[in-house]
DNA sequence: CTAATTGCTCTAGTAGCTATAGCTTCAAGA
DNA sequence: TCTTGAAGCTATAGCTACTAGAGCAATTAG
């Protein structure tokens, strides 16, 4: 049996972190002690050592959800867990791209600083004008 | 003179955007007509225009009320622009790095899947346990 | 036995908006 | 001139995924 500290340091979760997933539902409400601390099974370990990759690998919790909730039913098939990941791929490599482009625009933006004052600064002069830019990062918010 | 309306859609920033950046400091409170509706001067649209774009480019809005600061103050060097935007530079690699590193392990994590039931699932066993993992994503959270 | 650590609940705060409710004002057509 | 529909107003709450703090109770080490 742990108590939330064991399991948070087990786990590198931190312990707010541990009873917020209580909360909403992605860990089940463990035992408690005779002073009405948490207690868990080691079984809990496994479950949390889960959310804490999938959230690494930047899976949102609704993902963990429900990648949970098909691993508590290991007789399906495995074409949804697939599907989830193969949608956080995706997401993973747009947020690449868009990076990417933002990154080249900032260097440019820099190079041309002519470290003077601010009003020939090209800092400001592009940020102020979408004229100046080389590549179209449209709606990209990072 | 331009209604919120009209601002919002030359710099391509939806109202209630507006009214939030008013709310924070961002933008000046414009005039108000008779019937209490804003109205703004053509240089809003500059500022707003100055602020989306930032926004694109990723700068966190701390950083943006750093710079229109800067703006305001023409005389002054630019170095301090520089190095906002220097950061913000920095602050896109680091994530890109990560990124790609995030990218590698799911793509390792999907190439494995196996297509069967859940309890032979590569996605959800690799996700289980950090040892499957071929890199080291440690604290990184997307 | 005492002091330090850890745990408890509850509330509020973070970033950067977005959405809703319920109302008023404005502009254009009949 | 009247009317209708769009656009505007304020205020509040919600979103993700936590984090921080207050004020207290329980546990553990010495």
């Amino acid at each position: 049996m742990l108590t939330i500290g064991k399991l948070g340091q087990a786990a590198r979760v931190k312990v707010p972190t541990i009873r917020y997933y209580e909360q909403i539902g992605l860990l089940p409400e463990p035992d408690r002690s005779a002073g009405n601390q948490r207690l868990y099974p080691n079984t809990a370990l496994d479950r949390l050592a889960f959310i804490r990759h999938a959230r690494e690998l930047g899976f949102p919790l609704e993902a963990i959800r429900e990648l949970l909730g098909l691993s508590d039913h290991p007789d399906q098939s495995c074409a949804a867990a697939d599907a989830i990941a193969r949608s956080q791929l995706q997401a993973v490599r747009n947020r690449i791209a868009r990076l990417k482009a933002l990154e080249a625009e900032l260097q440019r933006m820099l190079a041309q600083c002519a470290s003077g004052t601010i009003s020939d600064c090209r800092v400001i002069e592009v940020l102020g004008d979408h004229a100046h830019c080389a590549h179209d990062h449209g709606q990209d918010l990072t």
